[in-house]
This record gives structure tokens, sequence and C-alpha cells, in this order.
DNA sequence: GCCGTTTTCGGCCCGACTGTTTTCAGTCG
């Protein structure tokens, strides 16, 4: 049994909090922490490393201990130490944590005093109105834990960015009526394009924090004010959205999209760089003792700490600071180097919209080409098409590019991949086209041995060009099957295939880090929204959200392409 | 628990808001 990441992630954040609730040294909780945060923004598997005699103390943040804690959870599924932690501090107490405003000293409070020990524990004193009376807790707080364990049951972890991008902009222009607001602007993984936002971070410019707090406030969508002071305040939306809001003056406008903008690793490298040139950053400026030298803008902060500006995207500290230092930090993508969309369907399949029409939407957007990639028969439930219907569509394609001035309709399928790696139509058909895009849509849960081979046999038909969401996770809803990604990318280089970012809102697979891992390998990505109607084309700006955080430039990405370079790229050796 | 262009020991980012206090601890980002 392999042990992911992830689940050694758990193992040390569980740790670090019943440590921080036995009230240990605050430093070692943190090297803890951030372990679990290097630990998933890992391409691989830690364990694949191990096999491979790889040293795990030459990872930044990672020492001899934690090297050897690592080894033994691979080796032995588990952790000593926090069994015998858990001996002294009941497990789930980690739970409590969760809840807003509850952190490690009152949960250890709790514990102690009136022997908490998990959730059914914490909802029952609720209930008898015990919490109240322990010293240092009061009406409000306990009031404030009570509808923080109903908020946790009830919100989602996180919401997908493209959900919240609408409530952001109605609350901003909400702001930006405000006559003493001149600048409104969403920071925070909003503003760095994770896939996921846990909550909106915005920053307002202005020189009258108090009455734009008061207005914040106002928003017709808040339903709850957490925390309501001069400069800064939290509020919950009705869609369950928590919002923070931070107003500082011009001169700190930089300083403080910084800071807020995070993440928060990147920002603790930077305040660290600062102090080892004797100076100091928080969110009002860079300081040289008290006096201030700079912040009004991002820019002038990183100049300050001898980098050159970072774009937000890149700020997760994997790496793009020392990238800074040896100036050589890419020059992202960007929505204008895409030239065509190469994963769409229509209605032959399960598409909402005609060939004519997402042409036509294609065209619209500036693009040179859009591949038709209908689903081939086996995925009956999107009514795939078989090697009859693909050559009417062929024939139907080659006709409306006959008459087409400004776009070129490239022949495409998406064809299944079948469980022993074989495509489910013959190459008979297949050399007609002027690509292929090839993905799993079945057997979902084959070991990952298997499941790694079953592609890997699929790329070596010579027709096989593009692997479409190669990890088939669905977010919040399916994980990724299991499949060793390294082996998958390392066949696909060699054999000349190509590895998809599919901007499907809930799929973004490829994610950012196997992006930059591509990178690294000189493997090249497409950027496809797989669209399933003429408005889904518009997603595309999310899968280049994605290839920029996985660090991608123009020339990682084929659809950057005009249609005859792109087309001779897609001829494999064949 | 990690780390080292002042250090192998002694540091480890910095500030706002709240509630329960009478000057500050706890939490959060």
């Amino acid at each position: 049994m392999r042990i992911h990441n992830a689940e050694i992630a758990a193992i040390f954040n569980k740790l670090a909090d019943l440590l921080e609730i036995q009230g240990e040294n605050p430093f070692r909780i943190r090297a803890y922490r951030n372990a679990t945060r290097i630990l998933v923004d890992m391409p691989e598997d830690v364990a694949n490393l191990l096999e491979k005699g790889a040293d795990l103390t030459k990872i930044t943040g990672i020492g001899a201990d934690l090297a050897n804690k690592i080894k033994t959870i691979v080796t032995t599924g588990e952790l000593p130490l926090l069994n015998e932690t858990a001996a002294h501090v009941p497990p789930l107490l980690s739970q409590l944590m969760q809840i807003e405003g509850l952190g490690p000293k009152r949960v250890q409070r709790l514990y102690k005093e009136l022997y908490i020990h998990n959730m059914i524990d914490l909802k029952r004193a609720i209930k008898q109105g015990t919490i109240q009376k322990l010293p240092g807790f009061g009406v409000k707080i306990a009031q404030r834990i009570q509808e923080g364990v109903k908020y946790l049951s009830e919100r989602p972890r996180r919401f997908k960015l493209a959900d919240t991008i609408p409530v952001a902009d109605y609350l901003l222009s909400y702001l930006k009526k405000h006559k003493d607001i001149k600048i409104a602007e969403c920071a925070g993984s909003f503003r760095r394009r994770k896939e996921t936002v846990g909550d909106l971070d915005i920053l307002v410019i202005s020189n009258e924090n108090v009455s734009v707090v008061d207005y914040f406030v106002k928003f017709e969508e808040v339903v709850a004010v957490i925390s309501k002071g001069m400069t800064r305040s939290t509020v919950r939306l009705r869609s369950g959205l928590q919002v923070d809001l931070r107003v500082v003056a011009p001169a700190s406008y930089g300083a403080a999209l910084l800071y807020f903008t995070g993440s928060k690793a990147h920002n603790l490298r930077l305040r660290k760089i600062a102090i080892g040139k004797k100076l100091k950053i928080n969110e009002y400026g860079i300081f040289k003792g008290k006096k201030y030298i700079a912040g009004k803008t991002e820019k002038d902060v990183y100049k300050q700490i001898g980098l050159s500006y970072i774009e937000p995207e890149l700020r997760e500290e994997r790496g793009e600071i020392e990238a800074a230092q040896r100036g050589k930090l890419p020059e992202l993508i960007s929505l204008n180097d895409i030239r065509g969309d190469l994963h769409c369907h229509t209605h032959a399949t399960d598409g909402k919209d005609s060939l004519e029409a997402m042409a036509k939407a294609a065209a619209e957007l500036g693009y040179d080409y859009i591949a038709i990639t209908d689903h081939s028969h086996s995925l009956t439930v999107a009514h795939g098409l078989d090697s009859q219907g693909l050559q009417q569509q062929i024939n139907k394609i080659d006709q409306l590019n006959q008459k087409l001035k400004n776009i070129v309709i490239l022949k495409s399928c998406e064809v299944d991949i079948l469980e022993d790696g074989s495509l489910d139509l013959p190459n008979s058909i297949l050399h007609q086209l002027d690509m292929t895009i090839c993905s799993i849509h079945s057997r979902f849960n084959l070991s990952q041995k298997k499941q790694t081979e079953r592609i890997i046999r699929a790329m070596d038909n010579p027709y096989f060009n593009i692997l479409a969401h190669p990890t088939g996770r669905l977010l919040d809803r399916r994980e990724p099957y299991a499949v060793d990604i390294a082996k998958i990318m390392q066949a696909a280089k060699e054999r000349g295939c190509i590895l998809e970012i599919n901007a499907q809102l809930a799929r973004m697979d490829l994610d950012d880090v196997h992006c930059k891992m591509a990178k690294e390998l000189r493997l090249p990505l497409v950027i496809s929204t797989d669209a399933h109607s003429t408005s889904q084309l518009r997603y595309m700006c999310f899968g280049v959200y994605q290839a920029r955080r996985g660090w991608l430039e123009k020339k990682d990405v084929i659809n950057t392409h005009s249609v005859s370079k792109l087309k001779k790229l897609l001829q494999r050796n064949r």
C-alpha cells in the first residue's frame, strides 16, 4: 500500500494541532505545519522519491528529524509520536480547532475544565450553557463558538474560483460607489487565481477608513458581521463566503496588496529576507528602523529586498523567490496568447450547440482554429460516435471549412481509452483526423500500475495526440484516479504526446503543481475548455490561470501556435 | 523542529480586532 503525500501531511497537521493544544513550542509546531505545505505542494509522492533513494533533508524545511518521521510513515503507515501524543490529549480535540474563534488555548481549557473531548461533548456543553461560566470565556465567546459549530457543518469548505467572481465583481462595484474609495480590489488566493478560494480578501485604498468600513458592512449580501474595527472588518455573505476587508492609505498600497495577496509562506520569506537586510516589511510599507522607505507599489517593495516583481500566481513559495533572485522568473502565458481551443463538443454527442455555432463562437473570440472533439461510441451516455458517425462529421467539417474564411475547424474526436489500453475507434478512421484527444471515462478504480500501463499502452498508438483531463479528478466530487503521473509524463514526452489542462470548472486537470512538473520535463501542454456549449468556450481564462500558477510560458503551450505549426506538431513521427 | 554571508545556539513575521480584563491574552490572516 503506497502512502500518498496528502496522508503524511494530514498526520503532521493533526500532530501540530495536538501539540499546540498541549502548549508546545510554537516554532516546533510551525515546522510540522510547514512540512504539510511542502508535502502537499510536491508533484511526486515522497514514497516514490524514497524508493529512488532520494535524500529528503535536501528539501528546505525538512531536517533529519522530519525526514526520519516521513520514512517511518511511508514504511509503517503511522507515526509513533502521534500515537504517544494522542495518549495525553484526546485526538478528536483537533476537530474543535476548525471552529472559528477556537484556538489551541481555548480548546485546552475546554478539555481541562469541562472534560470536553470532541464535537459531541462540545455541543452538549453549549446546550447546557456551561461554557460561558469558564474563566476567560464569557457570554460572547460562548455565543461565537455556538455559531462557529453551526457554520462549520453548513459551509462548503472552499469555493471554486469561478463561483466567487460574480460575487467579487458585485461587491467591488458596490464599494467603488463610495466617494472616498479610490481603489478597491481583490487580493488573497483569488488574486493568486487558485482553483478554489477559501474566503475573499478585499483591499481598499482610502484615507477615510472608518466610513469605508461602515459602508462595507452595509453591503446587501452581508448576513453576519464577524469583526469590525478602524481599518479592517470580516463579514459573512448570504452564500456562506467570508469576506475580509482591509483599508489603507495610498502610500501603503503596494505593501498592503503584497501582504493581503499572500501566500502566507511567500510573505514569510519576504519578511525574513528583509530582516537579513536590517529592514522590516509590514502591511504599511518597508521600513529602515522607523523610517518608511517604500510601499506605494508591490514592485517597490520587491526591489528594496533585491527581487524583481513576482506575479501573484507564482507567490506560493515554490521556488519563485530564488528565481527572482537569479532573474530567472518565467514570462507567464496570457489569455491573448491562445489561438484556438482543442477540446469541445457539439450536439452530435453531448454538447448543446451545432458545429457551425461552435466555429462561429470561436471565431468571435479571435481564435484561428477550433478542434471539434465529440465523444467516441463507448461513451454511450454521451451518445458517442461510431466510425460511421465520425465519418459523417468529417465530411461536414470539410464542407464547412470550404465556406469559412476566418477560422479553421480541425477534425478530431475524444476517443475513449479502453481497459486494455486500446482506443475504441480503428486507426482506419483516426488517420483521417487532424488530431485526437484520448481519455479515460471508465474503470477509474484500477490499481496505479494497471491504470498507468493502460494509458501508456494507448499512447503507443501513433494516432494518440493529447491525453485529456489526465488525472480524472473532479473538485469536491471525485479524487484523481491512481496513476503514476511522472511515468505518464515521461512516456508522453518520449512518444511526442501532449497532456491537457482541462479548464472545465470542476476539473481544472492538470493542476498547478503538475503543470510545473511538466514544464520542468519540457513536456508540451495544451489548454482546452472541453466546452459543451458556445458559452463554455469562455472558460479558457481559468485554464490559463492554472497554467500561470504552473509557471507556464507561451512556448510551453501548443495552442499558442499557428495552425500550420500546430498541425506539424500533431504529426508525431508517423 | 529548522537553520546559518553576524550564529552549530538562539533565534524564528507582524499587526488588527475582540472580549474579558483593568493592561492583555487569544485568535486570525
